[in-house]
DNA sequence: CTTAATGCAAACCGTTTGCAGACCA
DNA sequence: TGGTCTGCAAACGGTTTGCATTAAG
């Protein structure tokens, strides 16, 4: 059983006084073992598979609490609804995002802090010392043409 | 009279088969006079007060033409309402942005192409050749705390 | 005179909220 | 048992759309 599974998570939640519910071990079961990032319909109808009667609300809710609490995090890919990736196990990994005007594909880089060194680190030092600003956190994202998309614009 | 008025921006828009109106001229003159992220919203009531029959719909309908032209672009700071930036003049400067998470300040880091470089051009020509994709524009967003709101905290 | 652009109001859609009932500790 | 949490449905708010009218070329 993987570890967070009534372990990690449950413990963050009994420490903030919040309750451990068969419905946010289901959400964060979803989270856990279905990889990339997942609009809250969309696991809405994946837990709804385990546990038929929930409502889309309390998806956002827990969703809103597992941010809070730093398990998930959230990103906007400009397709009108946020999308949300489970971090646990990678706190302080760095996310870099190429995202496909065409197709909308979304290639995921992400850096390992343990292995690589994180690629911008310096220019966030830089701005940390120029603007007297503490840098919690990155959304980086560059849009663009994805290798297939550009092949198809090509042929034109 | 600035150049783009009835100048860079009606040519653009007569080579595309689109009308230039007095709304339109409204709108990318309020755009090019107010500096920062407006809002939709916000553009609306400025122009307002020059055009008062103007409409909320002609504005968005407004602003996603100029995003087509590249006369606009497109933020989102996540506070629920999509920003627009005027951008010519600066069509190959990069942004960057650093938003504190408690009073929301924007501080704007921008490079002039002509006088430094882009500080993470190795990173995305690193990314370009990985994974064969043609970066188009980035949107990096750093979020974290400003310099007042990090005393304020410390004091507590 | 033809076609695009506008204003209005209603529709849209992802997200939030109020509340009564259910569940965890 | 007491305080959360949940499901439901209604509300919310930014954005989009249909349509009759107006205005640009």
């Amino acid at each position: 059983m993987p570890y967070w599974q009534g372990g990690g998570c449950r413990g963050r939640f009994r420490e903030c006084g919040l309750k451990w519910t068969q419905t946010r071990e289901a959400i964060v079961n979803t989270l856990s073992s279905k990889s990339g990032h997942l609009s809250a319909e969309e696991i809405f109808f994946e837990v709804k598979k385990v546990l038929p009667g929930i409502g889309l609300a309390t998806v956002y809710r827990t969703l809103e609490t597992l941010r809070e609490l730093g398990i998930v995090r959230e990103f906007d890919f400009k397709d009108g609804r946020t999308r949300y990736e489970f971090v646990v196990g990678k706190e302080n990994a760095e996310h870099y995002h190429l995202i496909c005007r065409i197709c909308g594909k979304i290639i995921d880089y992400e850096i390992n802090p343990h292995k690589e060194e994180d690629p911008i680190k310096d220019f966030k030092s830089f701005l940390s010392e120029k603007f007297n600003f503490s840098i919690e956190r990155s959304d980086v994202q560059f849009l663009g043409l994805c290798e297939k998309c550009r092949e198809i614009l090509d042929k034109k």
